[in-house]
DNA sequence: GCATGTACCTCGGATTGCATAGTACCGAGC
DNA sequence: GCTCGGTACTATGCAATCCGAGGTACATGC
């Protein structure tokens, strides 16, 4: 993985992670299967553990565990109601970036 | 500022700094200033002036110094071959990323 | 009993953003 | 010739976090 696109990351797990539990559920594994699947958005396991950890620690995700049919019990995490206005906020701000850099990249030095 | 933009921002400095000096020159204060007035791309001079040092050691940029009107001498940096190159894959990169990310947005868990 | 697929978690190195502080250059006005 | 404000760049250090590598555990099929 080129040095550049792990950075290009930083900051955008969270909000990958959060859009997958957009009005439902999601449990890690899944997620990063999910994710795996999505080009530019490959994080891994390793990735993706402590955010759930620190976004659940920090109110933004709630917790349900159901038994798994094939495996140890999975984590079901479900946005709080402080989990969606932090999933709105930064669903705005990442369009403002975007859109900021598609003008500078499109506009050159104009 | 919050710390989750902070996080989005790494890595993208270094292609909005590319951004601006595509087909010309540009200088750091001037970058710093053009910059500043982008809505989400707000940086200062500690972070673009060590970019444009790495990028110039990377041999990524092209440097001319020339007298300023007001102050010390600037120093013009300019895409060299390879940082046209670099500048063109990391566009790709991100425009693949803007775009995984805005249907992972839109498209909710679906 | 062993391999395989599922599921969760931790540790440590490497990278980088940015606040703070400092250096130095130049022209204008006195 | 001295100060002052705007310009241009450098140095240091902390905080955040991505991800490779490694570890644990459950269930099924052979």
């Amino acid at each position: 993985m080129s040095s550049w696109e792990t950075q290009l990351r930083k900051g955008l797990v969270e909000l990958a992670v959060l859009a997958t539990m957009d009005g439902g559920e999601a449990y890690g594994y899944g997620i990063v299967e999910r994710l795996r699947k999505i080009e530019g958005l490959e994080f891994t396991e390793s990735t993706v553990y402590p955010v759930l950890a620190r976004l659940a620690r920090e109110g933004f995700l709630a917790i349900r565990a159901e038994p798994s049919p094939a495996g140890p019990t999975r984590r079901y995490y479900r946005l709080t109601p402080e989990g969606e206005r932090r999933f709105r906020e930064m669903t705005r701000g990442w369009r403002t970036v975007a859109a900021s850099l598609s003008t500078l990249l499109e506009g050159g030095r104009g």
